[in-house]
RNA sequence: GCUCCCGUAGUUUAGCUUGGACAGAACGUCGGUUUCCUAAACCGAAUAUCGCAGGUUCAAAUCCUGCCGGGGGCACCA
């Protein structure tokens, strides 16, 4: 602990003790990064609100500060202006301290160490395919995950299927008793019963509408779990998730863990979570009015009764949510049984929960998790409100977080709603519906952005094989879609316009890759063995501007994991990837001689680390040429 | 009706948790840069009543209230 190498925090917490101050964390809320034309690289507003207290004036109490900040290890100079203290960094200091502690963990945080935490993301339901909106999910969901795994945690994602609802029954009675064809040559399951069958099945609905009655059928043989109409729908539903899973592996998202909402059921925990609830008295009977039968959750800020199980006896969505976050939190008394699902790309092995007594087989821990984040879309804000009271009073004390990370829909834009065939409005936002057929396909989508890197890759590099190519292309649509998903507060929403997704003359992930691969190719070329001390030239302003980004790394991503803020990754790699091809215009690198070079070299390595492993922790792909 | 979120250059946005100097970028526009490590780049210019109106404060994009505009949620639905 505080043995890795982060020069800002040692020189913030050498300024709270010279100041009195608790901590480093402290410090930071005095800082302003704003220095405008008085120069510094950091800014103190401390002055400012002493002054209020000690009632004297703020120029007098930024010399005061002042005075007590010199010969500070990394500060070459303290000055104080109109109640501000601005800093310089000594960066000669700096380098002496980086070229000692700067290794492959440097930006790596000790905060999660010994801590489990468990990721709910994607979720999809299992009748269609992957759209652009669930890929909004499954980048932040995987993004955190890779985040929080680099600041020590150890993580556990799991992808929660909804293997009983009313979409998975309409694909069933398609191709039970509407004579659709139970799979297509050469279509992916999820495309072919997303796209075609649950689409044409639900338009079928409203011309016939006894045809409800089939998926009324349909459904009940689901809850049963027996009997033909039962294994088809089993058999459907692992046929798109396969499907779904394709299309998230050719995106880098890997999970631990499936799990199948049925077995919540099959497994009799909603009863236990129920019973458990019952003790504890967090439900109740209601006995009168229109919720008669019903038993209800009453939840405390508004006193709203949230109705968990109707008057039928059945149990609803929240229940269901409930008892499985008991179980992540180890506070359902009881474990799933599992068995593997396969290996994916990353060579870790994917389980599921099982049925089935025979098949299990010996497992890594799951549940049991003291932290769990479920990245659900905003618009169940409501009901994961209820879910998270419910696991905070039913946890005894037990200090648990739980967290909903909620984010807006991807809608589309009037101009590309209009190209899917619908009648927008030149101002109207679309809502993507999977049962209307209004959406983006991730697999389609991908494609396209596919087929016009790769024309422009081809179209640059002359050098590049055809194979060299396609990769390069795979990795930069990928990294493209992903980094465009997490790099807007998650609270906004975003208008997705195809035509506009792809124009790649907007900075952005491009941007960044391009970067790394201009470091990669100095370093290539370089053609020289690592080692030796790291000399100290004359420092440029854009050697200076680089370490500046290389010293701020590790604050990055510690206030990224503690907030959980993807937003402010990609504004440092996009800052920082600036600042590196300004460098890389200005300052030569192989051209420049002796002590000059080696620093540079150093430099240009130390940035790519920085640089790749930001990129990498959003879900890129990062490349060394394109 | 009750409630939550969003509103910052033509466009996409950062900053709002914790008030502090002239609100940062990017795209687009206009102009410039290639005998030198990848021009998918670099440099420069123009572009912002921070939705509106009040309030608190020495100081408000940031906090409070009201209003306007946009979106969501409040089902024994899934």
């Amino acid at each position: 602990m505080g043995s890795r190498l982060d020069i800002v925090e040692e020189t913030l917490s050498d300024i709270a003790a010279r100041l009195n101050l608790s901590s480093a964390d402290e410090v930071r809320t005095y800082i302003s990064n704003k220095t405008y034309g008085y120069g510094g690289d950091f800014s103190l507003i401390l002055a400012l609100k002493e002054s209020k207290v000690k009632h004297i004036p703020p120029e007098k109490a930024a010399e005061e500060i002042k005075s007590k900040l010199s010969g500070m290890r990394f500060i070459k100079k303290v000055d104080a202006v109109n109640g501000y203290v601005n800093f310089w960094y000594d960066f000669e200091e700096i380098v002496k301290a980086l070229s000692e502690g700067f290794d492959e963990s440097y930006g790596r945080d000790d905060q999660g160490k010994g801590k489990r935490i468990m990721i709910e993301h994607t979720s999809v339901n299992p009748n269609k395919a992957i759209h652009i909106g669930h890929v909004r999910n499954s980048a932040i969901g995987d993004a955190l995950s890779r985040l929080l795994n680099f600041v020590g945690y150890d993580v556990i994602v799991t992808n929660y299927i909804d293997d009983t609802g009313a979409q998975v029954a309409d694909n069933v009675v398609g191709v039970k008793f509407l004579g659709f064809p139970r799979s297509k040559e050469g279509v992916k399951a999820d495309h072919y019963l997303g796209d075609e069958v649950y689409v044409k099945v639900n338009k079928l609905y409203e011309k016939d509408p006894a045809l409800m009655e089939k998926r009324s059928l349909v459904l009940k043989a689901m809850e049963e779990g027996s009997g033909e109409l039962a294994a088809l729908a089993r058999d459907m539903v692992i046929d798109v998730l396969k499907g779904q899973l394709k299309t998230m592996e050719r995106l880098g998202v890997f999970y631990d863990l499936i799990n199948y909402e049925s077995h919540i059921l099959a497994y009799k925990f909603w009863a236990t979570a129920f019973s458990q609830m019952k003790e504890i008295g967090a439900v109740k009977l209601v006995t009168d009015g229109d919720k008669k039968g019903c038993w209800v959750f009453s939840s405390s800020p508004q006193g709203d009764d949230k109705i968990l199980v109707r008057s039928d006896g059945t149990v609803v969505y929240a229940g269901k949510d409930i008892a499985y976050a008991m179980w992540k939190h180890g506070l359902l008394k009881g474990d799933f049984r599992y068995k593997r699902f396969g290996m994916q790309r990353n060579g870790k092995e994917l389980w599921t929960t099982t049925l089935d007594e025979e098949s299990e087989e010996k497992h890594p821990v799951f549940n049991g998790v003291d932290q769990s984040i479920s990245v659900v879309d905003i618009r169940q804000s409501y009901e994961q409100s209820i879910v998270k009271e419910a696991i905070e009073r039913l946890s005894a004390g037990k200090p648990i977080r739980y967290v909903h990370y909620g984010y807006e829909v991807v809608a589309l834009s009037p101009n590309t709603a209009n190209k899917l065939g619908m009648n927008a409005e030149e101002k109207d936002v679309l809502q993507m519906s999977g049962r209307k057929g209004i959406y983006i396909n991730a697999d389609d989508f991908l494609d396209r952005l596919y087929g016009l890197i790769l024309d422009e890759t081809k179209d640059k590099n002359h050098e590049l094989s055809e194979e060299e190519c396609k990769v390069v292309a795979e990795s930069l649509a990928v990294s493209v879609l992903r980094y465009e998903m997490i790099r807007t507060d998650p609270k906004k929403m975003i208008v997705f316009d195809i035509d506009e997704a792809l124009n790649l003359e907007s900075k952005g992930a491009v941007y960044i890759e391009y970067t790394l691969s201009r470091m990669a190719g100095i370093i290539r070329n370089s053609a020289e063995e690592d080692g030796g001390s790291v000399p100290i030239p004359d420092l440029s302003d854009a050697d200076r501007k680089l370490l500046r980004g290389i010293i701020e790394f590790p604050g990055v991503i510690k206030a990224a994991a503690k907030n959980l803020d993807l937003v402010g990754i990609a504004g440092f790699m996009s800052s920082f990837a600036s600042d590196f091809n300004n460098f890389y215009a200005k300052e030569p690198v192989l051209k420049a001689e002796g002590d000059l070079r080696r620093f540079r070299l150093w430099l240009v390595k130390a940035s790519k680390q920085v640089l790749t492993d930001a990129a990498s922790i959003v879900g890129m792909v990062p490349l060394d040429r394109m």
